[in-house]
RNA sequence: GGGUGUUUAGCUCAGAUGGGAGAGCAUCGGCCUUACAAGCCGGAGGUCGCAGGUUCGAUCCCUGCAACACCCA
């Protein structure tokens, strides 16, 4: 009982309940039941909790917990992913603070070494998923790394290699000269940079002081030149096509010629062509038969294919050197500044060079085929339903994947070489040998490793048994296709789209039925959230509270830009003076529910924290309320009256709502409808209504126990319904509430969600209660305008028609101790229709008119002009109404129903109209 | 340059089938009413970005424009 003495203190309960609930084993894959199955993106090793995950766990965890409750056999897979570059880095920087360098350990020592790391610090992430609640079944954890998975790794590189998806070649690839290593187009973030256009002057061979002038932005890749090109239709250099030009420096001579690639616009209208570090300039290469020359190694340093005197020079320094040389001959022609794209890898910022390199490819064309066409049937459902179209529209312009990486961390490519350079795939160094007959002679595996989005792309299955043996895969026939994936806009072509694609051509399905793609968590001026920026807050630190000076530390230290610590700080200052209060994980998970839109970005609003950390408050002292009013509760109570009816039958119409949100993905419909119902309904209406007849227990005990009975059963129902969403303050309400009700069961996790239940839709019940609250309304409402004190008992007098005086009647035997209590009425009389009335203050609720005698207190002309107001707006509305009547295109053409609901409203008016009117006058 | 999304109360956002507009927060007024002052009661607040079109009727559908955001080149 001691939930009854306290106040809500979310950190109480959370710290225990996770831990009984993992003990228990009640997040385990589910046994029976229809499979839904969600895996966890898995977040990196080297990861922290940041606000997007907070909030895309929160909307899985709710969607898994649905299920669970729902009597699916559920799973929610946990894994980890070993995050190839990012975790390198860490480990190399760790050692660099040693002064120790990867090279001086050698492979296998620097790989032991980087196990190590993630042995002893790569748990961070799973401590703070159990910490927001995530019911994850951590029996199935599994790291991409783990040997199991690696297996995955190698057949399914072996399988796609046979079925001719894999190849190697030389092609140009992104190239980071800082990290080293090939990476994908994706890992590619170019922005505009201010830069230069040279105009550079390349002497016409054979014809003394004619001159093409080319202009490029990247001056130095000149060294690397083996053609001009213009337009084709260009007449201004028309002339020129078929001839040779000298590049300057080089030395070299190639040949004009001509290509609708060149724009006759930009620039001169002459472009120098290097096939070797430019991707467009690589396919004009490829049309005209260009050679390709390397003039850079993997730090982009000038290489021997330069002139001596510039070798071992850095691409920016040789550009400084070339240009230096150029004005020198004369030969550079004008130089104007320009906008330039400047591609830099997402990893190390590092200006990419496109490089000619031996890389790993997975060829796009077929795969493509088949993903788009899931995705157009409808095997595969987008939500919302427009990321279709961006899917689409970037699956059609896709190139072939650069797989390889030159790194040490990763799942190493299961290739050989012998020593002629021939290459063999293979599972394993013996099956390769055996199957091509090798024997003893010398093999060398390849030094890549795979990217790590090539890994992840297996996840759906890699982490359910697959390839395996029969009885391993039990998992993966029972739970593939999984049911969804939850993830934000930013990896749909980083992962979404190469999971569909690999999981249909290895296993021939889609690896899952509808991709929900959320919003990203933006801070409060739309900014995305940075550690850079200083602007990141800690999920965790909403939820347990967080003190300014600690805030500021956090968000200042190591900060890679250092003068911008007084705009942070500022910054800091200014939007959390107090630093951040504690709200509790239900809190939290309830706000990104509610923001939880339509997909789109969400602005994080500390104060939208504030309120449903309220909100939980709310829901605990309901509770205590509903336990210290029900402590003699005994079983065999009735139904109850109207408001039992009314509260039962608002219940089934939030539960219809709620599992019509889980359906579509609208958290938001979820969390509004559960907080309308919880405040405005049970709390406002319902249990203000029970009191009453809570505390008249000795005079009228049946009702005292039917009302109980509808306050502990309506209660454990939301609760229930609620526990997806909020799962720690519903199951320690749960306990004891579902306790009074002798229900069976240790846990709210594992009971059945709320089931709708068309027969609780009570359309009378409604229009009842409609009523009573119109009349308390009207008192308070009265009050309140008239500066009345709002406890005072006031008469109220009812007048109206017989059969409306009947009806009313009939209400009141219901109401009448709830008018009495809610509105602190201290009679109620029924006048005679014809009977004249006291001077009063009135409303028309239907047919009824209602009035609270005033006499003395009342203001006439303030009175005359209240009525003016209601009459002019009635007027309003009369008027538009009337004049859709008047129009026949509309009496035509509307639906009836539409006409018929006009027609009522009209008279409605009218009958009100004529009312006030006759009040009005009566006024005097 | 191409594409996608957004534009509704002071702020953050709903508006589900086209039938004259909703919530939370903030704000104003009144309340220590035996669950909750993290509360209760009541009020004010809008040219639905702009211009056309379709329709009996448009916040909603179509076209154009503007601003903002993101993606691609």
């Amino acid at each position: 009982m001691s939930l009854l003495d306290r106040g809500f203190e979310p950190d109480a309960i959370e710290s225990s309940l996770y831990e009984w609930w993992e003990a228990s084993g009640f997040f385990k894959a589910g046994a029976s039941g229809e499979p839904y199955s969600i895996m966890i993106p898995p977040p990196n090793v080297t990861g922290t909790l940041h606000m997007g995950h907070a909030f895309q766990h929160t909307l899985m965890d709710a969607l898994v917990r649905f299920a669970r409750m729902d009597g699916k056999r559920t799973l929610w897979q946990m894994g980890t992913d070993h995050a190839g570059i990012a975790t390198q880095m860490i480990v190399e920087r760790q050692l660099a603070a040693k002064n120790l360098d990867k090279s001086a350990l050698g492979r296998d020592t620097f790989i032991d070494e980087v196990w190590k790391w993630r042995n002893e610090s790569g748990g961070e992430i799973s401590r703070q998923l159990r910490r927001m609640g995530s019911s994850l079944d951590w029996s199935r954890e599994t790291f991409t790394m783990d040997a199991e998975y690696a297996c995955a790794v190698r057949e399914a590189f072996v399988r796609c290699h046979e079925a001719g998806y894999i190849y190697r070649g030389k092609r140009l690839v992104n190239w980071d000269p800082v990290l080293k290593t090939a990476i994908s187009d994706l890992e590619v973030e170019s922005k505009e940079e201010d830069g230069s256009l040279w105009h550079i002057r390349y002497p016409v061979v054979g014809d003394d002081g004619e001159f093409v002038t080319v202009a490029t932005t990247r001056p130095e890749t000149m060294l690397g030149d083996t053609g001009v090109a213009v337009h084709p239709e260009d007449v201004r250099f028309a002339h020129l096509i078929g001839k040779r030009v000298r590049v300057p420096i080089a030395g070299r001579e190639v040949p004009v010629i001509g290509d609708s690639y060149v724009s006759m616009e930009f620039g001169t209208g002459c472009l120098k062509i290097t096939p070797a570090h430019d991707f467009n300039d690589n396919e004009v290469g490829k049309r005209h038969g260009l050679p390709e020359i390397n003039i850079f190694d993997a730090e982009a340093k000038l290489t021997e294919a330069a002139p001596s005197h510039l070798q071992g020079l850095e691409r920016f320094d040789a550009r400084k050197a070339i240009v230096k040389t150029l004005e020198e001959l004369g030969l550079l022609a004008a130089v104007e500044s320009h906008r330039v794209q400047i591609p830099r890898g997402d990893r190390s910022g590092a200006i990419i060079e496109p490089y000619l390199t031996d890389q790993w490819f997975m060829r796009m064309d077929a795969l493509r085929d088949t993903a788009v066409d899931a995705v157009t049937d409808g095997r595969i459902e987008f939500v919302p339903a427009h990321y279709a179209n961006l899917f689409n529209a970037w699956m059609r312009d896709i190139r072939d994947w650069c797989i390889s990486r030159q790194l040490w961390w990763g799942h190493r490519i299961p290739a050989w070489y012998d020593e002629a350079g021939k290459v063999y795939v293979g599972r394993s160094e013996n099956e390769v040998r055996e199957k091509h007959g090798l024997e003893d002679a010398p093999l060398h595996q390849d030094e890549d490793v795979l990217e790590t989005w090539f890994s992840s792309s297996l996840w759906t299955f890699a982490t359910l048994g697959w390839p395996g043996c029969p009885e391993s895969t039990a998992p993966l026939r029972d739970f593939h296709p999984t049911s969804a994936l939850v993830t934000g806009h930013d990896i749909i072509f980083f992962w979404v789209a190469r999971m569909i694609m690999m999981t249909q051509s290895l296993l021939g399905e889609v690896p899952f039925r509808q991709v929900y793609i959320h919003g990203l968590v933006r801070d409060a001026q739309g900014q995305k959230m940075s550690k850079s920026r200083g602007n990141g807050l800690d999920p965790l630190d909403l939820v347990d509270g967080i003190d300014l000076d600690s805030l500021l530390a956090k968000r200042t230290s190591n900060l890679m830009q250092p003068q911008l610590l007084p705009k942070i700080e500022r910054a800091t200052r200014k939007e959390f003076p107090n630093g951040i209060a504690a709200h509790g994980v239900d809190a939290l998970r309830f706000t990104f529910a509610a923001l939880a839109s339509t997909g789109r970005d969400v602005r994080f609003d500390l104060s939208r924290v504030d309120g449903y950390r309220n909100f939980c408050n709310k829901l605990w002292n309901a509770t205590r309320f509903a336990l210290m009013n029900t402590k003699d509760y005994a079983h065999g109570a009735g139904d109850g009256g109207l408001a039992e009816r009314w509260i039962r039958s608002r219940l089934a119409t939030r539960i219809k709502a709620c599992r019509r949100a889980y359906a579509e993905y609208r958290f938001d419909w979820l969390a509004s409808n559960l907080y309308e119902f919880i405040w405005h309904e049970y709390c406002d209406w319902y249990l203000e209504v029970a009191k009453p007849s809570l505390w008249a227990a000795e005079s009228n005990p049946e009702s005292a126990a039917a009302t109980q009975r509808c306050v502990l059963e309506v209660l454990e129902s939301l609760l229930r319904a609620l526990h997806p969403l909020m799962p720690f303050i519903t199951e320690a309400l749960w306990q004891q509430v579902s306790k009074r009700l002798n229900i069976e069961g240790d846990t709210v996790m594992l009971q059945p969600y709320p089931v709708f239940d068309q027969a609780s839709i009570d359309e009378d019940a409604t229009s009842d209660f409609d009523w009573m609250r119109a009349v308390v309304t009207f008192l308070r409402t009265m009050r309140s305008e008239r500066g009345l004190p709002p406890g005072e008992p006031l008469p109220l007098l009812l007048q109206g028609s017989d059969s409306v005086v009947a009806t009313a009647k009939l209400r009141l035997q219901e109401f009448e101790g709830t008018i009495r209590h809610l509105g602190r009425a201290s009679k109620i009389v029924f006048l005679d229709e014809g009977a004249a009335a006291p001077p009063s203050a009135f409303e028309l609720v239907g047919d009824m008119k209602i009035m609270v005698p005033l006499e003395g207190v009342l203001d006439l002309d303030t009175e005359r002009r209240r009525i003016e107001n209601v009459i002019q707006k009635a007027e309003q509305a009369l008027k538009r109404t009337s004049a859709k009547l008047a129009n026949s295109q509309f009496l035509q053409k509307a639906p009836e129903a539409i006409v018929l609901e006009e027609q009522q409203k009209a008279q409605t008016l009218e009958s009100k109209l004529t009312r006030l009117q006759q009040e009005h006058a009566a006024l005097h």
